[in-house]
DNA sequence: ATTGACTCTATAGTTACTATAGACTTTAAA
DNA sequence: TTTAAAGTCTATAGTAACTATAGAGTCAAT
């Protein structure tokens, strides 16, 4: 079965742009087109796309992923690698929610300082925000 | 006390380029240059950016902190402006924080997957984020 | 007068796309 | 068979908030 760009897009649920820009990136190139120059893709496509589709959703990025697909493509190399790049993406996430667990809560203190129904003259947010910056200073 | 841009950055832990891009953006505009068209700034302009500077590190974007400041220029407008700015903040924080916890929990049982040494055709990693996608196909 | 440090503008690069323009191809109907 | 619509092509610009660079001009001290 061989398909063309706009039914691989519906397939997968990518669009069209992004699959373009995955050939682009390295990570799905068409190896073959149409007399017109279309790009056709069989099944191996398809589910090489759903890879990627589905390593996005967890966040990896386009390098970590052209990377897995190398290391998926020669089988000689260590399931180490994989582990490894792996574990730091936990880490980048964990920390990531850690910095936003943080901020939350600094918002929500500042969302307390003032409620409502004044003019922006006697805001307490405004006023809390001006204040850390002349603590800072 | 009148300043040029470096001194500023020292001062605000800001580097000179992000000052430049904060006056492109009209964030913090040097109201004076010297005859060598030098940016000048000022105790207030200081101020100005360290309140900046806040606001990035609670995550708000530029054009948040331009409607804050315009706010805090206008001394007419309502504390709710503010509020509802804020509010909405600390919603698309809590959905992030939401998504990276889910993220994390995905990662954590794919690592499982794997107990390393050996090689990547046996990874339990690509295998489980190879399934994944024949899942969904 | 010259050196070195500083500053200026303009431009390109970062990430992972999305959107557009203008041209070409394919498919289906008239 | 012609034609029109839908799909596809490449190349380019835009998104956010910067960072980095090039090439030129300015300032302060020697």
């Amino acid at each position: 079965m061989i398909i063309k760009i706009g039914e691989l897009a519906k397939i997968s649920g990518c669009s069209v742009q992004t699959i373009r820009h995955y050939d682009k990136e390295q990570l799905l190139s068409a190896k073959i087109r149409s007399d017109g120059n279309f790009r056709l893709y069989d099944q191996a496509d398809i589910e090489r796309l759903l890879f990627i589709k589905h390593c996005r959703s967890l966040d990896l990025s386009l390098a970590e992923i052209r990377q897995l697909l190398s290391l998926n493509d020669s089988p000689m190399s260590q399931c180490d690698d994989v582990n490894q790049m792996i574990e730091q993406h936990i880490e980048q996430v964990e920390r990531r929610i850690a910095d936003l667990t943080q901020l939350n809560k600094q918002l929500k203190a500042l969302r307390l300082s003032c409620n409502s129904k004044r003019t922006v003259e006697h805001c307490g947010i405004l006023k809390q925000l001006n204040e850390a910056v002349s603590q800072t200073n």
